[in-house]
RNA sequence: GGUCCCUUCGUCUAUCGGUUAGGACACCAGAUUUUCAUUCUGGGAAGAGGGGUUCGACUCCCCUAGGGACUGCCA
């Protein structure tokens, strides 16, 4: 677009809840497009709203940031501390004749309400032409737009977008309190952080037009525009509690690990092509605004699964082992530290399968149990005599064994088979749930190694001594 | 109600006037198999509807329908 030096890109959230996907997502974007174009990505946490704004939320937006991996380039900007600021341009303001003080009371501001709502025009106090200019009556400060002509918002993603100034109301700038409100406050800060491009939710495209206007009444030059559709839930509603998360935090205790959630993120109106699976460096180099659909997109958990699936087989063993390690103890049954190693070797060999963390420490959990254990009534209804002779004869070849290694194992279970002269089938599953207990096991061969040969060994022994 | 936005397989998307409308997830079938899963192969599946513009529209314009956002001294 514009020959603009350094593109600045910011993501503003508000402390008055959690960090929701949404908004994660629209970091993301404000991330990619800053670093596509080698700029700079800031955070400003819009706190004007002193009642309902907490510091317990402004480090749950950190920390949620922080563990997606997008964090700014600069410590956070906090609103309210600008408020001086956005105050003297409020002044400005006045001074210019592009706002006025209002002294209605709520009753009148409720009916005005009604009637535009009614099908009158947009609200317009009657103190906009008054005279009257009393500083210590209460009052709110009100922007003065204009009564024609039209505000063009050209957007990089939803194209060119034109408002009539008669439908834009005068909105309040500054409240009777003396606080700022958002739509003044996010003109001036954005305008002092020297953001060149507001990339932010659909449910702001409507503002947009009036803070064009505060730029404009300011001689401010306009940033660009890009309005990000919001993302629905499954069925195609607003995304809320019932859809199963919405907090990154949320997302996190469900097991998917923050760079799968940043490729789907990514592809959730966006997209290069045929790509599906991008590193970060790719999504850098191939993200742009203009590119982002204009269609909101709904949560779609089973790719959501099946990307954070494909990163759990790339992630690091040892990374995997440590996630797994505090699963369990959020479980209530830690594992020692020095099991780590192992645990590690156990998720080597039944990652494939897993599609969150919390089914990956599910997987592990065959091989961590501790000795001896009740064999579920399936396993117990499998040992019969014959199979009770069988394992045992195989216990004495595993016994033998001379290298502990999958494919070794593997021979030596397909030849005793064949030399007992049965199928696999006769005594598999009854080992397997010798081996596990009854709950999931990979392979035979797999969870011999997982459990290393004293332990399968010794699991072996409960079994047929048990039942003996 | 008003203003504004949106509309390609079930879902996420590709297509930037000329394609048998492609891919991914999901789904179905088959193969592999000692459970579950994985893996492999194959399959069904889309341009909301109606008008234009054009030699030719998913692609450009208009209307209708449906969905969404906003309509606060919240952000």
């Amino acid at each position: 677009m514009t020959e603009r030096s350094a593109v600045v890109t910011r993501f503003a959230p508000s402390p008055t809840g959690s960090l929701h996907i949404g908004g994660a997502r629209t970091a993301l974007f404000n991330l990619l497009y800053a670093r596509h174009m080698g700029g700079n990505f800031l955070l400003r946490i819009e706190d004007t709203d002193r009642e309902r704004s907490t510091d317990a939320n402004v480090q749950i937006i950190l920390d949620g940031l922080g563990w997606l991996g997008v964090t700014p380039d600069a410590p956070p900007v906090f609103q309210a501390a600008q408020a001086d600021r956005h105050r003297a341009v409020v002044q400005e303001l006045l001074a210019r004749g592009r706002a006025y003080r209002c002294y209605m009371t709520v009753e009148e501001l409720a009916e005005a309400r009604e009637k535009a709502r009614a099908g009158g025009p947009a609200i317009r106090s009657p103190w906009r032409d008054r005279a009257s200019n009393d500083p210590d009556a209460p009052h709110v400060i009100r922007f003065k737009g204009p009564l024609d002509g039209e505000t063009v918002i050209d957007d990089l993603i939803k194209g060119e977008v034109s408002f009539q100034n008669k439908e834009l109301d005068d909105l309040v700038l500054l409240r009777s309190d003396g606080m700022p409100t958002y739509n003044l406050a996010v003109v001036v800060d954005d305008h002092d952080m020297g953001v060149t491009h507001v990339i932010r939710g659909d449910d702001h495209l409507n503002n947009a037009a009036r803070q064009a206007l505060i730029y404009e009444a300011m001689d401010w030059p306009r940033p660009a525009f890009a309005h990000l559709p919001l993302i629905h839930g499954p069925d195609g509603a607003k995304l809320s509690k019932r859809h199963g998360a919405q907090a990154v935090g949320e997302f996190a205790d469900m097991g998917y690990l923050p760079e799968a959630l940043r490729n789907y993120l990514a592809r959730l109106g966006w997209g290069h092509g045929d790509d599906e699976i991008f590193s970060d460096a790719e999504a850098i180099a191939w993200f742009d605004v203009a590119d982002v659909v204009k269609a909101p997109a709904r949560l779609d958990w089973p790719k959501l699964n099946h990307i954070n699936q494909h990163y759990i087989q790339q992630a690091d063993n040892d990374r995997l082992a440590e996630l797994v390690c505090e699963i369990y103890a959020q479980r209530g049954s830690p594992i020692d530290k020095d099991q780590r190693p192992k645990l590690a070797g156990i998720i080597a060999l039944v990652k494939e399968a897993a599609q969150t963390l919390l089914q990956l420490a599910d997987l592990t959990v065959f091989a961590t149990r501790s000795r001896p254990f009740a064999l579920d009534e399936k396993t117990s209804k499998l040992l019969t005599e014959e199979t009770k002779a069988l394992l045992s004869r195989l216990r004495t070849r595993l016994d033998a064994e001379t290298e502990w290694s999958r494919p070794e194992l593997e021979r030596t279970i397909r030849d005793f088979a064949q030399g007992e002269g049965v199928g696999i089938g006769k005594f598999g599953q009854a080992l397997r749930g010798v081996l596990s207990g009854g709950v999931p096991a990979p392979d035979l061969a797999s969870s011999l190694m997982a459990l290393g040969r004293a332990e399968a060994l010794a699991r072996m022994d409960d079994a047929l001594s048990l039942l003996q």
